[in-house]
DNA sequence: ATTATTAATTATGAATTCAAAATATTCTTT
DNA sequence: AAAGAATATTTTGAATTCATAATTAATAAT
C-alpha cells in the first residue's frame, strides 16, 4: 500500500477493494478468499485483509467457515424477495414521509436530481442513468431525514448486488423505470403521501420483477 | 482463552463478552476500549480483540476514531425514535404476515410462548419476563419467516439497548406490556391481519414512551 | 507560576511469526 | 492400478513484534 498519512484505516480501504471486486463478480458469489492471492495483489499483511474479511462478514456479503476458510455470500434466490420486501416497505414509508413533510427546497433538489437523469436516459448513457437512479433513491431517504433507515437499505440494497447483474440493462426496463420515477416524483410534489408511497413500492416491485 | 476445539471463532466470542459489558453499561456509552485491559481480562492477544472491535462497529454498537482508539457509541437521543419508527414498520409487518399466513402449529407455539410469559408475570420474574417477551416478538419474526427483516430487526435492537436500561421495569409498564401482547395474540389468532399490525406498532409505541 | 518545548511513555496500526488444522501428495499395500 | 496410510505442504487462527502516531511527563523559558 506504501500510503503516507492514510485517511482512512487500512482495512477499509480494503474492504472497499474487495466489496468492489465482489460486485463486478471478480470474487464471484460462492467463490473463496483467498488471502495469500489477496495480500500479495494489494501489497499488504494478513491482518487488515482479515480484519475487512471480518466487517464484510458481519454485513453479510462474506460467508465465513471456521478453520475452512471464507467464501462470498450465495444468495439463495427465494430470498431476494424478501429483501425486496423490506426494502420496498422502507422506501415506500421514505417515500411517503418525504411527500407530506419536505420543505419545497428539498423537493426543488430532488426535481434537479431527477432532471439530470432525465437527461442521462435521453442521452442513453446507461451508466451515469444508473447513478442517477440510485442517488434518486437515495435523496428521498436523506430529505425522510431517518439515518438508520438509510443505513438499514444501504446494507440490503449491498447485498442485492451480489445477486443482481443487470436489471435496468434489459432493453425497455430503463425507460419504464424513467416514467415510474416521474409518477412518484409528481406524487411527492403534489403532497400525496399514500400515492407515493403506493407508486415506490411498485417501483420496487417491477425492478424486482426484473431482477429475477 | 485456553478453550480446546473452540465451535466458534475467538473473534465472536470476545465480540459477545464486549456486547454483553456494552449492554449491561459496564462499557457505557462514550467509554473508550482499553485494549490492554480486555486483552488482559480475556487472557487473549490484541488481534481477535481488535478484530472483534471491527465488527461491534459494523454493527454501529461501537465508533472508532483513527489513530485514536475506539469508543461505545453515545446514541443520540433524537435518533431513538427513528430507530423505533423502523422497528415498528418491520414488526408491524411481520405481526399482520404472521396472523394471515401462518399455520396453526406455529400459532400453536406462539401461544405457548405467551403463556410461559403469562407464568412468569404472575411469578413477578422480572428478568425472565423479559426475556420471554424478546422471545415472542422474535418467535413472530420466525413465523414471519423473513430472515433478513429478521437480520434488521435485530441489529437496531442491539443499538437501541445501548441507551435504554429498564423501560420494562417501570411500575406498571410490565402489566400493560402483557396486555398489549394478549391483544396482539388474540388479534394474530383471529387471523386479523390489520388489527394485528395496527396493535403491535401501537405496542411499540408505549414501549419508546417508556424508554425515553 | 504558567506556558512552550522537548523527551519519555503509551497506544495504535500493521507486519511478522508461530502453532495447529486442513488439504494435498507420496508411499505402501493389496 | 486403486485404496488407504503416512508424510509433506498449505492455510488458517492467534500471538508476537515492530514502526509510528498520540499522549503524558519533564524540562526550560518567560
Amino acid at each position: 500500500m506504501s500510503k503516507i498519512l492514510a485517511n482512512k484505516p487500512l482495512y477499509e480501504e480494503v474492504a472497499d477493494l474487495i466489496r468492489d471486486k465482489i460486485f463486478t463478480h471478480e470474487l464471484a458469489p460462492g467463490s473463496w478468499i483467498d488471502e495469500k492471492q489477496l495480500t500479495d495483489q494489494f501489497g499488504i499483511s494478513r491482518t487488515p485483509l482479515r480484519e475487512a474479511i471480518k466487517v464484510l462478514a458481519s454485513e453479510g456479503l462474506i460467508t465465513m467457515k471456521i478453520r475452512r476458510g471464507a467464501y462470498v455470500t450465495e444468495v439463495d434466490i427465494q430470498e431476494i424477495p424478501q429483501i425486496f420486501h423490506v426494502i420496498a416497505l422502507l422506501e415506500g414509508n421514505a417515500c411517503k414521509a418525504v411527500a407530506l413533510n419536505a420543505s419545497d427546497k428539498e423537493l426543488e433538489s430532488l426535481d434537479g436530481l431527477h432532471l439530470k437523469l432525465e437527461k442521462a436516459a435521453a442521452d442513453r448513457d446507461i451508466n451515469r442513468f444508473f447513478e442517477l437512479n440510485q442517488d434518486f433513491h437515495d435523496k428521498i431517504q436523506e430529505i425522510s431525514g431517518n439515518r438508520w433507515m438509510r443505513k438499514v437499505i444501504t446494507d440490503l440494497r449491498q447485498v442485492l448486488k451480489l445477486q443482481r447483474r443487470n436489471s435496468l440493462t434489459k432493453l425497455g426496463r430503463l425507460e419504464q423505470s424513467l416514467q415510474e420515477h416521474r409518477l412518484i416524483l409528481s406524487a411527492i410534489i403534489a403532497r400525496k403521501g399514500d400515492l407515493a408511497q403506493e407508486l415506490m413500492i411498485n417501483h420496487l416491485k417491477q425492478g424486482q420483477a426484473a431482477a429475477i
